[in-house]
RNA sequence: GCCGAAGUGGCGGAAUGGCAGACGCGCUGGACUCAAAAUCCAGUACCCGCAAGGGUGUGUGGGUUCAAGUCCCACCUUCGGUACCA
């Protein structure tokens, strides 16, 4: 009881923030009402004590399991948004439960990873510390809102003995090789070695070559600021993800996995999942996979006086592009390569030297945004060079551009200006022929400028026939581009008179020069010797066979996907389980050995110093106890980087089916029972990134006969994001210029960056505490003529729902709704709110709207004028009424059917309704009362509890043990009680409603027109109508069609 | 630009082609109370009307249908993803 009177005296003091709290607590003279700060803890001990959700592995139950999404357990605490996933998945599993299944439903920590570390800095303690710290908070809020976990299944990835398998499973993908025959990865003990590799180094060194994971100098993508490489999906517009700091390109040696081998399989076995369209379409981009040919354009060694250094050129004398449009290849006018490319130095001529190389330490300097910023102005040098279009022996002149990358295709293109929009944009402002060798279809034509010129001819007061036969004199009067479209024109006007598509067509062949647009469609095939009149994806084939033939070409399919950037230069990691051999000096031999799984795990040395070194030299490199180790008479250097966080999170779902398994990562046997994930629910933000890096690492254990199945998740479900409650916000200018008045109000204003508006000011109530959210109520504004205004005054606010940040103080806290509401109000409000998918704004009123349902279905109960936990007079052991049965079973319908298609927020309305309907009745059936808290259980574990545990209490015990209704069985309904005895039917006259008559249930079609006919608002409407027509729906409605 | 999702009262949202706005919030009125809170009851899309009643309404414009929020075509807006990927 004392904490209730503090919390009174403290909420308040606050009554913007705290109304609802106010209220609740004011009704305390009526003990016990609705409680949950007694009830929650104690069903919460209860089902810990009984350990009531401990999954068996040896039951004969059919099985079911159920995933979330682990959080990185931050510092900041449990967001709202973490619940609503987990109450999602929640209500499920317990609802699976009371259906018979065996459900696996665990919980853990993907506890790696950078903000830990950034933090430890900050502070000056152990990253290990704080990520306990933040565990054991994450945990607590967890367990408070009653999730139905397995918490023998609790894994950590920062635990050896989680990370010992991931550094296991690494080198399982160290260990395989992907053989493209067989689309397989196999051990590397399998990979055929070419006869022309000879010694055991030159073996070896082919070997490391096919590994899934392997060792490059690439260039990455280097965050400074977070002193370490970040993945591609890592960088965002030039910056990090995280922290949001620059990001520079540099060459380094990283560890890489090679998911591009694995790029077909991952797309093609998107099709076996049952995810949201959305996701699988991102993840089709992300692969990008597209089909064409790669064509070697040979180099005009004549032409391009070779430096010194050109042996490459005598070993190499072509230059491979990839295009996906062959079809193209005879408006091949000029080639470009990435100023990245390797044979530029060969190839470029003396007097162009000095400007390529220019121009390629100008492309290196240039950082990822600042080639996207320049993306409208293409620029480029000319290398001196020319290369041969092997379709028509053309010798076409070769530039460097930094719009061609290097890491996609060859790294070079062949540039078709005519019909690509890129290279129409190079070839204009370098002035470079445009050749069109597509003819555009008929559409495009009309949607041209020209075409638009042209039809203004003889209508357009402006073209007079004297200017029609010399536009060029008329300069003044007509802009550029119709002076070209009408003089060119002419003498096609004259041979095809007003046959304005003849006319373009010719002028398309012709002088294609004029025309503003690029046609980078299909079309037919022109200028292309014998394939003229060919459609361009029947040349395409022809094209390709013939190239193949010749040796000049082949079929070639890309894909955007790069291979995965595996290493990180921080200490907060898995260490990789690899050791480099030292000779005799120290230096390494280039040669690397697997640490023996009988070492694993490979544990984070400990060290005064983990700050990074502040370059490439990952923090590890100073423990230097721990870097250097014999074996067999070598000495090693252990490997420095570390793993990035998404190691961690690409299996844990296997570990929890075993998670204490000392022997292998999971036991195949349990594999087999659990294997797919059921469902797994999480954010969209992860559509891309681990979800993928997880499908990928799966496949691998697949191909090695770890895993049973090929994907690791057979139902994909995204909870939408939870955004801020409704603040009221104006410009900075508006504020200013009313900085007066809103003085007065005593507000609060919060200044924020906003996307569009650069900064916004965000009025809000004052609180005691800073970090409060008090956003304005309702009855500070005005809406007036479809406009906000601030009351009593004419200042116009914008009102808006924003995502929760710490920079808006609009962070909600679940700590605090518990508080104030209990565990149960908060997962009923989270799932009532709206769609499970969709992005919903949070509104404090709402909550407090569903602790109001479950108040009303606590007094439907429980007699709230007595101290005791009593059952109320008006709970009796009668059957229900008819209309109550039917409406029962209505309930357990809808919630059913509901929770099959995962619509939460209707089955909970549903069972409003059934209390709003027994709320009136002053005699209520037990078994009406308990049925229905079977089915409120999933959603509000605790009360139902409380209430069926109160239902089927002897009179006058209190004491019963308190055993759960987690395995009762989930209520059936019956179909015949279903029916009402009478039912209401629209009448409608033309289609428009007329009226609604009550009629008995099941009444045919002719029995319903004649009630319909009728009915006395009905008649009158037909008076001296001749009914043309009556359609009739039995059981739903009559639509009578009249003249 | 491209890919995806979505536009319904004052707000969150509901509707197998068949009564648009369930349920909740907010608001209005009433009951209870010395009073308030809580609770309970009634009302609440918009327009005209004292009312009975009538009209209009699901982003816009067309179409299919006895009947369209729902299906088809075109467009607009918002949100998410992606961006020189040849």
């Amino acid at each position: 009881m004392l904490y209730i009177t503090r919390r009174l005296g403290r909420s308040c003091s606050e009554p913007v923030i705290n109304g609802g709290l106010c209220r609740i607590f004011r009704s305390l003279p009526h003990m016990p009402s609705y409680h949950p700060k007694v009830v929650e803890p104690r069903w919460q001990q209860v089902w810990e004590e009984n350990k009531t959700f401990k999954t068996p592995d040896d039951s004969p139950k059919p099985r079911y399991y159920i995933l979330d999404m682990f959080p990185y357990p931050s510092g900041a605490g449990l967001h709202v948004g973490h619940p609503e996933g987990y109450t999602a998945t929640d209500i499920l599993a317990r609802y699976k439960r009371m259906l018979g299944f065996n459900v696996l439903h665990p919980m853990g920590w993907d506890a790696f990873g950078l903000p830990a570390e950034q933090y430890a800095i900050q502070t000056g303690t152990h990253p290990r510390t704080t990520t306990q710290n933040n565990i054991t908070t994450f945990r607590r809020q967890i367990k408070m809102l009653g999730f139905s976990y397995d918490w023998d299944r609790e894994v950590d990835t920062t635990d050896p003995n989680y990370f010992k398998w991931t550094q296991w499973i690494f080198l399982v993908l160290f260990d395989t090789w992907y053989d493209a025959d067989q689309q397989k990865g196999r051990p590397i003990a399998e990979l055929p070695i070419p006869p022309d590799i000879k010694g055991d180094a030159a073996v070896r060194a082919y070997r490391d070559r096919k590994r899934l994971a392997y060792q490059a100098e690439v260039p990455v993508n280097w965050c400074p600021a977070l002193g370490t490489v970040l993945a591609n999906e890592e960088v965002i517009d030039g910056k990090s993800e995280r922290g949001n700091h620059p990001v520079v390109r540099m060459p380094l040696k990283q560890w890489m996995l090679r998911i591009t081998d694995y790029a077909e399989r991952l797309l093609d076995d998107l099709e076996t999942v049952d995810w949201p369209h959305a996701i699988k379409e991102q993840q089709r981009n992300w692969i990008g996979r597209s089909v064409g040919a790669e064509v070697d354009f040979r180099l005009m060694i004549d032409d391009c006086r070779l430096n010194s250094q050109s042996s490459i050129i005598n070993y190499q004398s072509s230059i491979g592009v990839f295009t996906t449009r062959p079809d193209t290849l005879y408006g091949a006018t000029y080639m470009v390569l990435s100023p990245e490319h390797p044979l530029i130095d060969a190839i470029t001529t003396p007097s162009q030297k000095s400007a390529v190389e220019a121009y390629q330490i100008e492309a290196a300097g240039k950082s990822d945004l600042e080639r996207t910023d320049l993306a409208k102005k293409k620029t480029g040098v000319f290398t001196g060079a020319y290369a041969i279009n092997p379709v028509n022996s053309e010798a076409i002149p070769i530039w460097i551009a930094d719009y061609v990358l290097v890491s996609y295709g060859t790294g070079a293109i062949m540039a078709v200006p005519a019909h690509d929009e890129r290279d129409f944009a190079f070839a204009l402002r370098f002035k470079l022929p445009i050749r069109p060798v597509v003819l555009p279809p008929k559409r495009w034509f009309e949607e041209s400028k020209v075409f638009k010129i042209l039809k203004k001819m003889g209508v357009d007061p402006r073209f007079t026939s004297e200017k029609l036969s010399q536009p060029e004199s008329h300069a003044e009067t007509l802009n550029r581009l119709e002076v070209d479209v009408l003089s060119k024109s002419l003498r096609y006007l004259d041979a095809f008179g007003q046959d304005f598509y003849k006319v373009m067509e010719q002028l398309y062949r012709d002088h294609v020069e004029i025309f503003p647009e690029c046609f980078a469609d299909e079309g037919v095939v022109f200028n292309s010797d014998g394939f003229d009149g060919l459609s361009t994806a029947e040349f395409k084939k022809q094209i390709i066979a013939k190239l193949e033939s010749e040796k000049r070409g082949m079929r070639k399919t890309n894909y955007k996907l790069r291979d995965w950037l595996f290493s990180r230069q921080r200490y907060w990691g898995e260490p990789f389980p690899i050791l480099h051999e030292l000779d005799a000096a120290g230096n390494p031999t280039g040669e690397i050995e697997a640490v023996a799984i009988s070492e694993l795990p490979l544990c984070l040395p400990v060290v005064e110093d983990y700050r990074p070194t502040g370059n490439p030299e990952p923090p590890l490199s100073k423990a230097k106890d721990w870097l250097f180790v014999e074996r067999n008479g070598k000495r090693y250097r252990r490997e420095t980087n570390t793993m990035p966080q998404w190691a961690g999170s690409c299996w844990y779902y296997l570990r929890y089916i075993d998670p204490h398994n000392a022997n292998v990562f999971c036991d195949p046997a349990k594999l087999k029972a659990w294997l797919p994930v059921g469902l797994y629910v999480g954010g969209a933000e992860h559509a891309v990134l681990h979800l993928l890096y997880s499908r990928f690492w799966h496949k691998v254990l697949f191909d090695r006969g770890h895993v049973p199945v090929a994907e690791p998740f057979q139902k994909l479900v995204n909870q939408g994001m939870i955004l801020g409650d409704t603040d009221y916000h104006l410009t900075i200018a508006a504020f200013d210029a009313n900085r007066e008045q809103i003085d007065k109000l005593k507000l609060n204003v919060i200044r924020v960056k906003d996307d569009e508006k650069g900064e916004i000011c965000v009025l809000r109530n004052p609180s005691s505490d800073p970090d409060r959210f008090c956003p304005l109520t309702e009855e500070q504004i005005v809406k007036e003529g479809g406009k906000v205004y601030l009351k009593d005054t004419r200042i116009e606010l914008t009102g808006r729902s924003d995502k929760m940040s710490k920079s808006r103080k609009n962070v909600v806290n679940p700590d605090d709704v518990v508080n104030e509401y209990g565990a149960d109000s908060l997962r009923l409000y989270e799932m009532f709110m709206g769609p499970l998918e969709a992005v919903k704004p949070w509104s404090t009123r709402g909550v407090e709207g569903v602790f109001r349902f479950l108040n009303r279905v606590w007094r439907l109960v429980i007699d709230d004028r007595h101290d005791a936990v009593k059952l109320l007079d008006a709970v009796q052991d009668v059957e229900p009424d008819k209309e109550t049965l039917r409406l029962l079973h209505h309930t357990i319908q809808k919630v059913t059917n509901d929770l099959d298609g995962l619509s939460f927020n209707t089955a909970i309305s549903t069972m409003m309704e059934l209390t709003n309907h027994l709320t009136k009745q002053t005699v209520r059936s037990k078994s009406v009362l308990k049925t229905f808290m079977l089915v409120l259980a999933p959603f509000a574990p605790h009360i139902a509890e409380e209430i069926w545990h109160a239902l089927h209490q002897r009179a006058g015990s209190v004491s019963d043990g308190l055993s759960s209704l987690a395995y009762e069985p989930w209520p059936s309904y019956d179909a015949n009680l279903l029916k009402a005895d009478t039912v209401d039917i629209p009448v409608q006259i033309n289609g428009k409603l007329r009226a609604v008559i009550t009629v008995a249930a099941g009444l045919d079609k002719a029995a319903l027109e004649e009630a319909a006919k009728g009915d006395e608002k009905i008649k009158p409407a037909l008076e001296g109508k001749t009914i043309k027509k009556v359609i009739v729906v039995p059981g739903k409605m009559v639509n009578l069609v009249i003249v």
